[in-house]
RNA sequence: GGCCCGUUGGUCAAGCGGCUAAGACACGGCCCUCUCAAGGCUGAAACAUGGGUUCGAUUCCCGUACGGGUCACCA
């Protein structure tokens, strides 16, 4: 066969080398041990969690070493190919405190790398498509995908291993004449790597993260350009992550089964193999096992479910950091306030294993982030969640911002914040009371005591009742409230004799703060009435009192 | 089905041949406290399983079970 002649009939319009293509894309000149990374999306519209775990790695391990991190669509699937999904990604990820240093943008394409979207590639991966043709290391295949199907029926029916190899590559060893009668008649075709690989040989491979492996070699004849000359994942990613001069791919574990596939094909281009991390997925727990999780079935893998209940990105990203390496819980209780990216990430932290998605520890993780911001930061972020979300909320809060602001400095700012709020969804519950619009009592008082107490506690606070009080005045008021009406003042006191009180001072303060805030349970009251004001507080008493 | 990866408390996880097997979340108790959110102390709770190797295995090897992944002109 003539391998020369068979190229230049599959890609007669080839004009670039490879050499100028090496000119192009020279090594990238930066500091020895410094890493190029990439993420490489499909732009489908969906970005999730997934996203996230391998972007945020990519990012860690780029920016600690000095390195470029660049951001490459893998447009090469028209059909899942959603209108404006660039956008959405590009944005989404620039909200979880994902930068890139080059790469596709809204703006187009910024760096000297590029294009860095694969379909403006198509002409430079068909400079190598035909090389390896004319080195006879890959062929084109002109079955049908009825053929294909034909194919893993009988390999079904006679347990034999699946895919397009040995005696199933039909087109494999093809006459130049039959390739030739095929292309005259205009049929489609794509073209096929020619392993020769075999399974009963093992490579062995040492992953950053799983370690040392033990895989079998690929005997497919994987495809490498598909019917519109575009080419496949595997191609692509050969090809660009050489051009683009990647040092270290960081994937999901799914790809571990094409990895024999991929070194193979690099080896074949005569490329340098980079690095890889793979990464184990994500899992929740289904009933009593655990099991992946799924686009379709679980909505908490996408991203926008993390908006809508307004989890602050820094809480997501923090959750993940912890999920990836473990010790960065340790370094936060150390440095409750350093910049994240102050931490020292490392894939050798790594867990091999997938791990399960555990939401409650993000709610944790998240209250922490939310204690740590300033009430200016929780105005801005809870206000902005709001105005999308909860349209009258952000009406109230935003009406008097230096009000929502004082609600929000209670108990912040110490060394023991106080830890209400997960997400922003919580924000309502939280300083409704506040504003007369939402103000409603929520909490009745228990049946157990007797509302003339109730009444009389109010009226009598209010007698007393000066803003200009300091806390520990006010606090005395309430206490001679207690004494007056039989209530034990003295906590100390009434524990050791219950039966000596008609109650204590804790159910005084009760029958104020359902007055003030209707429930039976708000952050400190003293603070509450300081920023409702005189007013507001003598009006709440007093509707109260009227109603009982 | 073939091939590959994984398995430490309910969950996330330290641990790399010798430890009473860390810590965090969640859960229980106590303390503090005007209630709550916290915070402090404290409790219960784990090396999937069977064989080896070894003076000694959670750690190394093999099998089994279970979980996961993959076998497309999708990435």
């Amino acid at each position: 066969m003539d391998y020369n002649y068979l190229a230049e009939l599959l890609f007669p319009d080839v004009t670039m080398t490879e050499q100028e293509l090496e000119e192009k894309f020279p090594p990238r000149i930066l500091k020895e041990g410094s890493i190029v990374s990439r993420m490489a999306p499909s732009p489908t519209g969906f970005v999730h969690l997934g996203n996230l775990v391998q972007g945020l790695t990519s990012e860690r391990l780029c920016h600690q070493s000095n390195g470029i991190l660049f951001l490459r669509v893998e447009d090469t699937d028209q059909k899942r190919e959603v209108a404006g999904a660039v956008d959405v990604l590009i944005n989404t990820l620039k909200h979880y405190n994902i930068n890139f240093d080059e790469g596709a943008t809204v703006d187009g394409d910024s760096g000297n790398y590029g294009p860095y979207r694969q379909r403006q590639r198509k002409d430079i991966y068909h400079v190598y498509a035909k090389r390896l043709v004319r080195e006879g290391k890959a062929y084109p295949c002109f079955c049908t995908e009825e053929e294909l199907a034909k194919n893993h029926e009988q390999q079904e029916a006679l347990k034999e291993n699946f895919g397009y190899y040995g005696k199933w590559a039909i087109w494999r060893d093809r006459s130049i004449e039959d390739i030739e009668t095929q292309l005259k008649l205009g049929m489609p075709w794509v073209l096929r790597f020619r392993s020769n690989g075999s399974i009963d040989n093992k490579i062995k491979f040492t992953d950053c993260i799983k370690g040392n492996l033990e895989l079998t070699e690929n005997d497919i004849d994987h495809v490498l350009l598909k019917s519109d000359g575009i080419p496949t994942y595997h191609f692509a990613h050969a090809v660009d992550d050489h051009l683009m001069r990647t040092t270290h791919v960081v994937r999901g574990d799914e790809w571990l089964s094409t990895l024999p596939f991929h070194i193979q094909l690099f080896t074949a281009l005569g490329f340098k193999v980079p690095k890889y991390l793979h990464i184990g997925p994500l899992m929740k727990m289904d009933g009593d096992s655990k099991r992946k999780l799924s686009k379709r079935k679980d909505p908490e893998l996408a991203l926008t479910f993390y908006k809508q209940e307004g989890y602050p990105a820094e809480s997501l990203y923090e959750y993940i950091l912890t999920v990836l390496n473990s010790n960065y819980e340790d370094w936060r209780r150390m440095n409750p306030d350093a910049p994240t990216d102050d931490f020292k990430f490392s894939f050798k932290k790594m867990n091999p294993a997938g791990s399960l998605f555990d939401e409650a520890k993000l709610n944790d993780v998240s209250k922490n982030v939310i204690s740590r911001m300033t009430s200016d930061k929780v105005y801005e972020l809870s206000s902005e969640w709001a105005r999308e979300y909860d349209p009258e909320l952000y009406d109230e809060m935003t009406a008097d911002p230096s009000y929502t602001k004082a609600i929000f400095s209670i108990g912040r700012g110490g060394k023991k914040p106080r830890k209400d709020l997960s997400v922003w969804k919580d924000v309502r519950g939280y300083i409704d009371f506040f504003f007369d619009n939402l103000f409603e009592i929520k909490d009745a008082y228990p049946d157990r005591f007797d509302k003339n107490d109730i009444k009389s506690t109010l009226s009598e606070f209010l007698k007393t009742f000066d803003v200009a009080d300091d806390s520990g005045v006010w606090f005395e008021k309430i206490k001679d409230i207690a004494d007056m009406l039989g209530f034990a003042s003295d906590m100390k006191a009434y524990r050791e004799n219950p039966e000596a009180y008609r109650g204590n001072v804790s159910d005084i303060s009760m029958f104020i703060r359902i007055a003030i805030t209707g429930k039976e349970n708000s952050p400190d009251m003293y603070s509450v009435m300081q920023i409702l004001g005189y007013d507001r507080v003598a009006q709440r008493i007093n509707n109260m009192i009227n109603s009982l």
